[in-house]
Formats: C-alpha cells, sequence, structure tokens
DNA sequence: AGCACGCCGACT
DNA sequence: GTCGGCGTGCTC
C-alpha cells in the first residue's frame, strides 16, 4: 500500500473520459491534487493533472516523470468548476480542465528519431540487409544527425516518410526518443546590481580612472540600482566589461522575471466623471452585495450611450477596495478598445488583457500576476472566465446578449452559465449588462433570478437619432437598382458636405456575392462543403466561409464552359465600388475580415476614421459596436433585417440587437443623428421596434412567439450533431440516436425529440451534417439519459446543450 | 488523440 | 507470397 495519483491526461477525447494511476515517486513526494504533471503514456510522454491521491496497491503501475509547475496549478474551485462543466456539458474531465491551462496543451513531448544501439557492431549491416533501399537512407540519415524530428524526417523524405520510418523501426534499426518542452516558462532577464556598498564603488571610482567602460557602469548603478541589458547596451558596454566586474567582486548580476505584455506603455485617457443619478441609484443596489460578499446576479438593462461602463468601473473599483479580484468579459477584445482603456485609466497596471492573439507566454505572465494577486483586474473574451482569480468577487458580462459567448466547440460551454456557477461557489456578483438584453436574459430577470437594473437615460443627453424606412421593395418597383436607396444616398450626399461623418452597415449574412452562370445557372460551389463559394476581392479569390478553402476564380464556367459568368449579391466591397462612384469626393474606409486581418488593424482603422481620416466608414457587424465617434451624424443600415429569413428561432431577436445598436451609433456628442434602414420586412417587429429602440415592444412581442412555439426560454434545448463522410452512415447513426432518445424521453420524462433532420449546411469540410434536437423542461433528465447511450463517445457525435441556433 | 494490432485486395 | 489499406481497441 502506498500513495497513489489519479490523472487525468491531457488528451481531448471523450473516448478516454476516465482518471489513470500513477506512482508517486520518492522525489516528487510533495505533489498532490490539482499539480500538473508529465506522465508515460503508452509510448508517449504526456501532460497529466493529478484529481485524486489514494491509498492503494501500487505494484505494476508507472510512475510520475516530473513536475510541470513548482506549485498546483488547479485550486478546490477550479476542479469543482471543471467538474461541473464535464457533467453540464457533457465532455471529458480533460476537455474541462484544458479550459483552466493557457495554450491548451501546456508541454509539446516531441518525438525524436535516434540510431539503435548494439553491442555487437556488425548487427546494424544484418539489419540494414533486410529493409529497403531508401528506408536505408533513412537510418543513415538519422545516423548522421544523431536525433531527428518527424517534420525533419517529413522535409527529406515526402509522404513515404511514415512507411520508412515503421519499417526502420520494425527491424530495431532506429527508436524513439523523447524532449519534453515546456512552452510555458516565465521570461527571465539577467539585471547588474551593485554588490558592495555605495561607498565602496566610490572609492574604487576616485582610485582608478584607468577603466572608463566599468566607471561608467559603475556611475550608472550609483543612480539606478538596477540595469538591465537594454541599459547597459545603451551605455555602450560590453559583455567582457561586466564579466570584469563581476570577476572583482563590485557587482553581480540576478535573472529576474519580466512581463510579456503587449498593453504596456499604451497610452491612456483618464477623464473625471460625475455619476448620473442612475448611476448612482443602481450601484446603490449593487455595492451592498460586494461588501457583504454575498452572492447575486445582475442584469443591467441600460440604452446604448446610458453609462454602462462607468458603473462597471465603479462596481469593480468597490470590489478592488474589498481586497477581492474581478473578471470583466467583453465579446470581442478586437472591438473592445474603449472600455479597456478607461479601466486601464482608472486602475492601471491592475488590469491584465487577456485574448486569443496574446502568445502562450503573454497568457501565462498574466495568469501568474492573477493568481499572485499582483493584478487585480482581468479583462477578455470569454475564455477569460477560467482565469484562475484567487478571491473572486465579481463578474461583469458586457453586452451579454452576443452570440460569441457561446463556445461553438466542445465543451460547448455558455459563458452565462460558467459565470453564475462560478460566481455561486465563490459568492460573487454576476453582472450582465446590455442595450438590449437576450430574451432568455430578460425572461429570467423579471422572475427574479437576476435582479433588474435599468439605465434610461443617455449620459450625454442626446436625442435619439431620426430614423427613417426605406422599403426597398418599393425602391425597387420605382426601377431604382442601386443597393444604395434614394434616401440613404441624400444622406450621404448632405452629410459629406456637411463635414460629418457616415457609417454604413452591411449585415452581409447571407449576402455576400457568389458566382453564377447565366447561361446554365450553375453556382460555383464548394468542393468540401453544401455552400457557394464567397468571392473575396484581395487577392481575387473564391472562398468558402465554412472551410475556409480557397480557389481562383474560373473565366469560364465549369460546367458549361460559358463566359457568361458574373458576381450577384452584395458584399462589402461591391458596396465600396458603388459607393466610390457616387461619391468621388468621399473618403471611404472599409472594415470586415479581409481588412482586418492584422493584430491591431481593427484598431488603426478605428483610430483613423475617429480622428476624421475618411468621411464614411463601411463595413460588417463589426462597426455597429462599441465605438463612439463624436462626428458621426448619419448611419445607413443596408439589408437591416437580412436574417430575419433564416430558419432560427433566435433571428428576430438578432434583427433587433442588430438595428438597435447600429442606430445607437448615429448622434452622440451634441450632433442630431440620422439614420437610414433599408429592409424588405419594415412591418416585422423586431425592425420596428429597432427603429424606436423599443426593447420592451420587441420582448412583448418576442416572448409570446417563443411561448406559441416552445423555444427557450421555455425549454431548454440539446442539439445532437451527427456527421461522418459516409452520407448513409450519417443518416443511419443519426436515425438510431433518434430512436434511442425517443425511447428514453417517452416515458415519464417530459421531453421532445425533433428530427433526424439534414442540417442546412448539409455538408462542411467533407462530413455530411444530420441533427437532432430535443425540447425539454428536464434538462437534468435528459442529460442523464444521453450519458447512459452507448454513443455517447462516438467521435461523429456532437453534443450541444443550448445551443445558439437549431441549424 | 496517437499508435499498434489485425484482417482483406493489388503488387514484387 | 508481401505491402499496405484503414477498422478496433488500448493507453495506468
Amino acid at each position: 500500500m502506498s500513495l497513489i495519483a489519479q490523472i487525468i491526461v491531457n488528451i481531448p477525447a471523450r473516448s478516454i473520459n476516465k482518471m489513470f494511476s500513477y506512482q508517486i515517486p520518492e522525489p516528487l513526494g510533495n505533489v498532490g491534487v490539482g499539480w500538473r504533471v508529465l506522465v508515460p503514456f503508452g509510448n508517449r510522454r504526456l501532460e497529466g493533472f493529478i484529481v485524486e491521491i489514494i491509498d492503494a496497491e501500487s505494484s505494476g503501475l508507472k510512475s510520475i516523470i516530473d513536475i510541470l509547475d513548482e506549485g498546483p496549478w488547479f485550486d478546490q474551485h477550479m476542479l469543482t468548476m471543471a467538474r461541473w462543466i464535464s457533467e453540464h456539458y457533457l465532455c471529458s474531465l480533460a476537455e474541462a480542465m484544458r479550459l483552466f491551462i493557457p495554450g491548451k496543451s501546456g508541454v509539446k513531448s516531441k518525438v525524436l528519431y535516434r540510431t539503435a544501439q548494439w553491442d555487437d557492431p556488425n548487427q546494424a549491416e544484418a539489419y540494414l540487409g533486410k529493409v529497403s533501399p531508401s528506408a536505408r537512407l533513412l537510418y543513415e540519415s538519422i545516423l548522421q544527425q544523431g536525433a531527428v524530428s518527424r517534420t525533419q524526417l517529413e522535409k527529406q523524405f515526402g509522404p513515404q516518410t511514415a512507411k520508412l520510418v515503421q519499417q526502420c523501426l520494425r527491424h530495431q534499426l532506429i527508436r524513439l526518443d523523447y524532449a519534453t518542452s515546456q512552452v510555458m516558462r516565465p521570461k527571465l532577464k539577467t539585471v547588474i546590481e551593485l554588490a558592495v556598498p555605495a561607498e565602496t564603488v566610490e572609492a574604487r571610482l576616485q582610485a582608478s580612472a584607468r577603466y572608463p567602460a566599468q566607471c561608467r557602469l559603475l556611475t550608472a548603478l550609483l543612480t539606478k540600482s538596477q540595469l538591465g541589458p537594454d541599459e547597459v547596451r545603451n551605455l555602450g558596454i560590453g559583455h567582457d566589461t561586466v564579466k570584469r566586474l563581476v570577476a572583482s567582486g563590485l557587482v553581480t548580476t540576478r535573472q529576474i522575471q519580466i512581463r510579456r505584455d503587449s498593453y504596456a506603455g499604451r497610452r491612456h485617457c483618464p477623464a473625471d466623471i460625475v455619476l448620473t443619478t442612475e448611476q448612482k441609484k443602481v450601484l446603490a443596489d449593487i455595492i451592498p452585495y460586494i461588501n457583504k460578499k454575498q452572492g447575486q446576479s445582475f442584469l443591467l438593462h441600460g440604452i446604448t450611450g446610458s453609462g454602462k461602463t462607468q458603473v462597471y468601473i465603479e462596481a469593480v473599483a468597490a470590489v478592488r477596495q474589498a481586497q477581492r479580484q474581478a473578471i470583466v468579459l467583453v465579446p470581442e477584445i478586437a472591438l473592445t478598445g474603449q472600455i479597456i482603456s478607461r479601466f486601464k485609466a482608472r486602475f492601471g497596471d491592475d488590469v491584465v488583457v487577456m485574448h486569443s492573439k496574446l502568445s502562450v507566454g503573454e497568457r501565462f505572465d498574466s495568469w501568474q500576476r492573477l493568481r499572485r494577486q499582483q493584478a487585480g483586474i482581468v479583462i477578455g473574451a470569454r475564455s477569460a472566465i477560467f482565469s484562475p482569480v484567487v478571491r473572486l468577487g465579481i463578474i461583469i458580462i458586457d453586452e451579454e446578449h452576443e452570440f460569441t459567448y457561446k463556445q461553438e466547440e466542445s465543451p460547448r460551454y455558455h459563458t452565462h452559465q460558467i459565470a453564475l456557477a462560478r460566481a455561486a461557489l465563490e459568492d460573487a456578483v454576476v453582472i450582465f449588462g446590455s442595450a438590449t438584453p437576450a430574451v432568455e436574459t430578460y425572461y429570467h430577470a423579471l422572475r427574479q433570478e437576476h435582479k433588474l437594473l435599468t439605465l434610461t437615460a443617455r449620459v450625454d443627453n442626446a436625442l435619439l437619432p431620426e430614423v427613417t424606412v426605406v422599403d426597398m421593395r418599393e425602391e425597387l418597383r420605382l426601377g431604382r437598382r442601386s443597393v444604395l436607396s434614394l434616401p440613404l444616398q441624400e444622406l450621404l450626399t448632405q452629410t459629406v458636405a456637411r463635414r460629418e461623418q457616415a457609417v454604413i452597415l452591411l449585415n452581409r449574412r447571407g449576402y455576400a456575392t457568389f458566382i453564377l452562370c447565366r447561361e446554365c445557372g450553375h453556382v460555383i460551389r464548394c468542393s468540401h462543403c453544401a455552400a457557394s463559394l464567397v468571392y473575396h476581392h484581395a487577392g481575387n479569390l473564391l472562398r468558402c466561409h465554412y472551410c475556409q478553402v480557397t480557389q481562383n476564380v474560373p473565366n469560364v464556367c465549369p460546367k458549361c464552359g460559358s463566359h457568361y459568368i458574373r458576381y450577384f449579391g452584395t458584399g462589402t466591397q461591391k458596396v465600396e465600388e458603388e459607393m466610390a462612384k457616387l461619391f468621388p469626393a468621399a473618403r471611404i474606409v472599409r472594415m470586415d475580415q479581409d481588412t482586418t486581418g492584422g493584430k491591431m488593424a481593427h484598431d488603426t482603422i478605428m483610430d483613423d476614421f475617429a480622428r476624421g481620416k475618411y468621411d464614411i466608414l463601411l463595413g460588417t457587424q463589426m462597426v455597429a459596436k462599441g465605438h463612439d465617434v463624436k462626428n458621426v451624424t448619419a448611419v445607413g443600415i443596408l439589408s437591416a433585417d437580412a436574417v430575419l429569413n433564416l430558419p432560427d428561432f433566435r433571428s428576430a431577436e438578432r434583427t433587433f440587437s442588430l438595428l438597435t445598436q447600429a442606430a445607437g451609433r448615429a448622434g452622440r456628442g451634441n450632433k442630431p443623428g440620422r439614420v437610414v434602414v433599408q429592409a424588405y420586412n419594415p412591418e416585422h417587429y423586431a425592425v420596428l421596434a429597432g427603429l424606436r429602440q423599443d426593447y420592451g415592444l420587441f420582448y412583448q412581442e418576442e416572448i409570446k412567439n417563443r411561448q406559441e412555439l416552445n423555444y427557450p426560454p421555455f425549454c431548454r434545448l440539446v442539439k445532437i450533431i451527427v456527421q461522418d463522410k459516409n452520407e448513409r452512415k450519417t443518416r443511419q447513426t443519426a436515425e438510431r440516436a433518434a430512436a434511442d432518445l425517443r425511447g428514453l424521453l417517452g416515458g415519464s420524462h417530459p421531453g421532445e425529440v425533433i428530427g433526424p433532420f439534414t442540417a442546412p449546411v448539409a455538408k462542411i469540410n467533407d462530413l455530411y451534417r444530420v441533427i437532432i434536437l430535443v425540447k425539454t423542461t428536464n434538462l437534468r433528465a435528459v442529460r442523464d439519459s444521453i450519458r447512459k447511450l452507448d454513443w455517447l463517445n462516438a467521435k461523429e457525435i456532437l453534443i450541444d446543450i443550448d445551443p445558439l441556433t437549431t441549424m
């Protein structure tokens, strides 16, 4: 009997959802629950997480190889959360635990190939006789290089590498070796410090002026106690000078950890803010819970421009006052520069920013700072909900209605649910903030599950913009075929003439350009997905929006050879061309995925626009969000209701929130705004309510529909996607799964099984897709039933609890 | 997820 | 007869 570590290996496959037991070797006796370790697994070495220590018979078990951190990575809360996630979302514990580590798989165990060693030197020749000439070449290449990685071998031997390696391995010519690299390490720099008292140095300086470089360095050290490598170099001092001084015992060098922070040194814009009466009232509701350390969730419903961010800042200040930490979540970090700079202005280095474009190193450093409580506030996209803050006081979810809070890959979690669970565990406050709350959130607020707080007045008392709707069917009847309706053209003309700025939003979904042959009607489609390819002006390419494959634009129709092929639909690029024709004098800038590829490209375009370098900003949904540009007085929304036609129960909600947000862009500051909305269904309640910025009207209609059709919040959904490269097999698996579910849910369990039906995009990446939908009022029961089914772990089956769309 | 083992078609 | 396809099963 001895201590055994129960370990979850970091492999994201539901099929190995279990623990493995390992011996704890003598030198690693201090490890315990929550540590990340390196373990042998099959013939590989993997990262593993210790989740339990038990006392049991240990013979025959392999041993932990090494530790990966200086202490436990997971604390008790994180472990509880991970278990909750794996149960709630039906994923493996490994998948859930990976959410809590930066860079998913922190350890990369790299395989190296070496030649085998024998006692008898002739042995190699004997084995070599048995393999093919190319395998012999491979062996010799490895012999020469000592140790070779797989990638290097593949460069030399191409696609047949695998076979050759197998051959050599089989005949014992080569063996595998492992080089384990730990990606996440603190970044260090060497600093130079005095090793003796200042007086000694001064004496030394007076005694000898013979070594000018040494004297310069010593003098510098008298004023600044620590010098980094850059500073030493700037003094014009080389390595040997430093070495000599170290040898003489006057100075020492030391390694210190430095912080990788791409936001460091950016300038911020502090502002003295007087809170409005409404803001004060809302805060008076929130802050007592923070001070009492009492868990409570709030929905902060505040119209655009009502100063929600300031409420967040004050609430976070109260949390920091109470020595606790804050997690602030934003839908997309690239679109949120203003929140970040306002938090930075108020809290300075207490804020760390977390997003997907951080290097693993930067992320690691930020996590360390939070864990050591050197930083108290983390701002980030949804994954920041997993930040290792130790004393959680508040979680803020800004623009809570945004779909980016749902992760669309396994584990398919919704940030709201994680936030509520985590906050409950640590008695923290949650604030969901939005001008257009998700119907479900608002419903829950009305049922007292969240406290509802409202901000109804704009901070700057700006007036609501004047909104005009253009019925595009009417435009067409009048013979106007331009994507820009006459009223919008007029608005733009006036705006540009007045030297004011305009934002044009193109709701591109469903309106991207595709290529069609006018002779035979053939549409160029992706060969791997059931979707048409989209034309991109940049690079003159066709791209599939599902699998990202690109191909060149053909000159003739690939089906009938006709030259009469042309572009259809309205992409941003096409609108840009048309606008350039209509307003040759206007300076137009386009912002979409094509133009914002770079790290800060989005910020750059936005900054330039804010500084008046352009008259018209044209773009996809990203132009609608979060930015205050005071000189924008006109907003045009093209095809405002495009998504209304999607067969999805949330399309009205999406339309309403887009319209409201976009219209809110106009007329901040003291200039009145004007908005032109182009729509094909201007009488739809989502459009009408959006135009009036009337959330109440929208909610009233929408909740009626949801109830009538039995959709959330009146039921919970479970979406099961079956995907397989064989079309018939996909169908069969789905039929069987649906039958199983009907069998389980038929009796006492309330649940309705819909489908299987073919997904709207029937094939993605060569995988056919069939969907089953379960509606239920007892999610727990449905989940427990599914867990019993034998196909749960099949890799063809994806399970989405509370999916955002039914498509 | 890898990777080995194992069972059926086209090649030296 | 062997090489090589990828279906199945295992990893403490």
